[in-house]
DNA sequence: GAAATGAATAATGTATTCAAAGTACCCTGA
DNA sequence: TCAGGGTACTTTGAATACATTATTCATTTC
C-alpha cells in the first residue's frame, strides 16, 4: 500500500485566511485560486477540485462555488455544465492579446490625463515618479513589493483622471492576468523606469496623443514580459497533451 | 383594509425557463435580471431580493446568489456584504463611456479586419450589409428582432478576424450594457446603415485606421443613443432620492 | 413630540444535505 | 488480451437548513 494516505490529487496549500470576517468568503476565494492559477501552481487543464478547495480554506462549498464562476468569467477557468471547473489554457498570444488591449484602454486614460490632470495631481504623479526612478538607479532599500506599489500608484494617479466605466475596466484588465504575481525579469524595471518618463513627460506638456502611444507602448512591452515570465515558470507548459495521442 | 395582500414590494415577473436543463440555471437568472435592469423594471438603488427572485423563477437561491456575483463583476448590480445586492447606479455618462471603450476595442478589431480578412469573410459581411441596407430603405419585412440580428451578424464578421481575448472583451462588453433591450429610435437605423457601410468601405479597401475611426465613430453614436433610450425608459430616473432630503 | 433603545422580524452568507450525472473499476466473454 | 457492460463510487449542481447580521417597529425617555 502506497503511503498516499487520502490525499488529493492537485494538493492545494492550505489557508486559513487571518480576516474571517463573514461576508466576503467568495472574494478570498477568488483571490486563493487565482493566485494558484497566476503561479504555476495549477497548470493548464487541470481540474479544479471544488472539495479541495474547500478542505484547503476551511470554508464550504458554497464561496467556492461563487468564486469558480467569477473566474469562469474572467477567463482564467472553464467551466463546463457538469463537469466542473478546469484551468482554463491561455497562449502568450492571449497575454500579450490582452496587455495590448489593456494598453489601448489605459491609452485612453493616459491621453484624457494629458488634457485634465490638475497640478495637484501633477505633482503626486512626479513624486511616485521620483521614488521608482531612484529605487532603480541607486538600489535604495525598496523590495519587489515596494516598487510594486509605486508601479501601481504611478498608475492609479493616471487613471484617477477617467470616468467612472473605463476605471471599471481598468481594474478588471489589471486583475484577470498576471501583475503582481510575477517577479519582474531582470532589466525590466529599468526599462519601465524609461516608459514612466516618457509617458509622465507627455501628460506633463499635455501631449494627449503621445500619452496615449507612450503607454500603449509601456503596455505592450509589459505584455510580452509577463507572457516571458510566465513562460519561465512554466505556465504554457502542459499543453503536451495535445500533442500526444 | 388595502388590496395589496401578501406582494412584495418590487415585483418580478414570474418566468418558468423553458429549459430547465441543470448546470446553467445561473446563466439563466443572469439573463433574467440583466434584462429587468436595462429594461427599468428595476430601477437604480433599487434592492434585488433574493427570495424573491427564486420564487420568481423557481428555482433556489443557490442560483441567484451565483448570478448576482457575476453581475456585481459587470458593474450592473452593487453588492454590500451583509446587505445584498441593488441596482447601480449608472449614469448617462457611465452608457457613453462604456461605448465609448467598446468603441476603442471594437476599433481595433475592424483595423485588424482591414488587414487581415479574407475574400470570403468580406463576402458575407457584404451580403450582411445588403439586407441591413434593404431593411431600411424599402421596409422589407424584417422586424425589429431581425434588425438586431443583421447588426449583430455584421460586428461579428468583424469580429472573428481579431485574437481570442479581444473577442473575449468584445462579449463582455456588448451584453453589459443595453444592446438588444432597447427599440431603436426612430432614424437610428438609417444612421447605423451609413456607419456601417463607411466600416466596410474601409475594411474593404483595406484602410486600417480608416476602419477603426469608423467602427469608433459608430460606437460613439450607439452609445449616445442607448443613453437616449434608457433615459426615455426611466432608467436613470430614480435619482430623485439625491436631490431630496 | 422627537430621538433613542430594544425586541421581533426578515434577509443575508455559509454550511449541509440530496439527487442526478459523471467517472472509475471490476468482471465477464470473445 | 482486450473490448464491452454493468456496478459502485465521486463529484457536481441545486435545494434546504442554520447562524448571524440588518431592519423594522413599538416602546421608553428626554
Amino acid at each position: 500500500m502506497e503511503p498516499k494516505g487520502d490525499e488529493r490529487e492537485p494538493r492545494y496549500p492550505q489557508r486559513t485566511p487571518a480576516s474571517r470576517r463573514r461576508g466576503v468568503l467568495g472574494e478570498e476565494v477568488v483571490d486563493y485560486v487565482r493566485e494558484l492559477i497566476l503561479t504555476g501552481t495549477i497548470r493548464s487543464g487541470e481540474k479544479i477540485d471544488q472539495q479541495a478547495v474547500s478542505e484547503a480554506l476551511g470554508v464550504s462549498r458554497s464561496p467556492i462555488r461563487e468564486a469558480l464562476v467569477v473566474l469562469g468569467r474572467e477567463g482564467l477557468v472553464e467551466l463546463t455544465p457538469r463537469r466542473g471547473a478546469a484551468v482554463a489554457d491561455l497562449s502568450p498570444e492571449d497575454i500579450v492579446d490582452h496587455y495590448a488591449l489593456f494598453g489601448v484602454v489605459a491609452g485612453r486614460a493616459a491621453a484624457l490625463a494629458a488634457e485634465t490632470i490638475d497640478e495637484e495631481g501633477l505633482a503626486e504623479l512626479r513624486k511616485v515618479h521620483a521614488r521608482f526612478l531612484d529605487a532603480g538607479s541607486d538600489g535604495a532599500a525598496l523590495g519587489p513589493e515596494d516598487l510594486q506599489q509605486l508601479n501601481h500608484d504611478f498608475h492609479r494617479i493616471i487613471n484617477l483622471t477617467a470616468p467612472g466605466r473605463t476605471r471599471w475596466l481598468l481594474r478588471h484588465l489589471e486583475h484577470s492576468v498576471p501583475s503582481n504575481y510575477y517577479e519582474f525579469a531582470d532589466g525590466w524595471n529599468h526599462a519601465a523606469v524609461e516608459h514612466h518618463a516618457a509617458i509622465l513627460e507627455a501628460i506633463a506638456s499635455g501631449d494627449a496623443d503621445g500619452a496615449r502611444r507612450a503607454m500603449e507602448a509601456h503596455l505592450q512591452a509589459s505584455g510580452e514580459a509577463a507572457a516571458a515570465q510566465l513562460a519561465a515558470i512554466g505556465f504554457f507548459g502542459d499543453n503536451i497533451r495535445e500533442t500526444l495521442p
